[in-house]
DNA sequence: ATAGGGTTAG
């Protein structure tokens, strides 16, 4: 019998490896005998592979609902183990939603203590959040976990973006991580190096690429490259970029990819030298470097925003398509906002609901330039559409939009049940940073979005 | 996918 029960854990898990709808995995998941619904316990019992499987697929298609509702249903002698942990917290991370991040990092269903790694990937997805380096620094002292080069190499970065800390926190955080003794690693270094490039510090970046490897004996890598010619080609020095590419190219004992060459590539469509981009690709493939989705990507953005090129661009994307490179969602988020500037919506909307065919999901950048397109161009009853669809998805649409949005359902002045639900929605995943959706996500709504929405009204009016 | 870059909007 134990044989009979092993092999039918074993068919479904690869069943719902099989699938890929995630949505269809539950339905596998929660009744495996047969079609019918039905609310009879399964003949045989589920092998933790099956909830790795489900719990992921669920995290990937965003059904944190009921991902969670099968996190609470494990069996107490079923232990998950770490990294499915990992798993659950970055999704929150990725979808931003950082209180239900936190919450995962102390679910039950998970045994004690968390480790270092653990920690890590809730900081990461709290860095994923844009929350500020103070609250991120506040989680990790309050977990009482011993941090280690990768915990600073998060703080670091979330020293480095943009309104959370500056690169002096940076800095510091680098000198406080020498006094623990915890050795700086390669990743250290190329953070410390983005930080100052992205702080127009270039001369300080060039200083830690030449103290890294005079001192510390770590060579700069492709990484710390690309930070220094993106940095070189935003003031404009776009031939000292070349000459860093040639550089690197130098170091035999470096390992290349396409990365830096994406921003070689956008900055010379971007001075009007696209001719050279022919050579760029022509030397990478000398090389044997594989051309990455980035350079693609640059070319599709170089022929849409400087060339003005959407036959080219396209012909970009057939062409990475054919050289075996899947398009991602960024591909199509660049052709999808040319379309709508050029007034194209209907194009942008057929390329958009053709996405998921061509094996890529519209993450909320794609929706909210559909949206934003659709409402300049005064097709609100379209705009409804992409609306309810992207909020389904608990996308939000940009400021902007939902105010077009908002300001046409009011002109049109009779549908206050319309606008009332519209706000509702807005309140649960726009306004208050998405708390409502996590509330909801908890099975915990306090406030009634009715409440939100008079808020969020005022809201955008005044901006 | 415990950490760093490079390609899109704001």
């Amino acid at each position: 019998m134990a044989g009979a029960k092993l092999s039918s854990s074993y068919h479904l898990a690869a069943a719902l490896r099989r699938e890929p709808d995630a949505a269809a995995a539950l339905r596998l998941f929660l009744n495996p005998t047969s079609a019918a619904p039905s609310s009879a316990p399964p003949p045989f019992r589920y092998s933790l592979r099956c909830y790795d499987i489900i719990v992921c697929k669920l995290a990937a298609a965003r059904l944190f609902p009921e991902m969670e509702s099968v996190l609470a249903g494990l069996p107490p002698s079923l232990r998950p183990r770490e990294p499915l942990l990992c798993r659950v917290i970055s999704a929150y991370g990725r979808a931003r939603l950082p209180f239900a991040a936190r919450r995962a990092f102390a679910h039950p269903a998970f045994p004690d203590p968390r480790t270092s790694r653990a920690l890590n990937t809730l900081l990461h997805a709290l860095l994923a959040c844009r929350a500020p380096l103070s609250e991120i620094l506040g989680e990790c002292r309050a977990s009482g976990i011993a941090p280690d080069a990768c915990t600073y190499n998060i703080l670091m970065r979330a020293a480095a973006v943009d309104d959370s800390g500056s690169v002096e926190d940076a800095r510091n955080l680098f000198d406080e991580m020498l006094q623990r003794g915890i050795a700086p690693t390669i990743v250290t270094f190329g953070t410390l190096v983005t930080a100052y490039c992205g702080a127009g510090r270039i001369e300080e970046a060039f200083k830690v690429k030449e103290v890294m490897s005079s001192q510390y004996k770590i060579r700069p890598n492709a990484y710390v490259y690309a930070s220094l010619m993106k940095a070189l080609c935003q003031k404009g020095k776009v031939d000292d970029a070349v000459r860093l590419k040639e550089e690197m190219v130098r170091d035999k004992e470096l390992v290349l990819d396409s990365g830096a060459y994406a921003t070689l590539a956008r900055a010379l469509f971007r001075v009007g030298r696209k001719e050279e981009v022919v050579g760029l690709l022509e030397e990478m493939k000398g090389k044997g470097i594989t051309v990455g989705r980035e350079v693609y990507n640059a070319m599709i953005a170089g022929f849409c925003e400087d060339e003005g090129d959407l036959d080219a661009a396209f012909a970009a994307l057939d062409d990475m398509q054919k050289d075996g490179c899947k398009p991602d969602a960024m591909s199509y988020n660049t052709l999808v906002a040319k379309l709508c500037k050029m007034g194209r919506w209907r194009d942008a909307s057929e390329l958009v609901e053709d996405m998921p065919r061509r094996g890529c999901r519209p993450d909320v950048v794609t929706y909210r330039m559909l949206f934003d397109g659709i409402c300049d161009a005064g097709e609100f009853s379209e705009a409804r559409k992409v609306f309810d669809e992207m909020v389904f998805k608990g996308f939000a649409p940009s400021k902007d939009g939902a105010r077009k949005f908002i300001g046409w359902i009011e002109r049109e002045g009779d549908d206050e049940v319309f606008l009332e639900s519209v706000l509702c929605q807005l309140a649960r995943i726009n306004a208050l940073d998405s708390s409502g959706w996590e509330k909801a996500v908890g099975g915990m709504l306090h406030e009634p979005p009715e409440q939100m929405a008079v808020k969020l009204l005022d809201d955008l009016k005044l901006t």
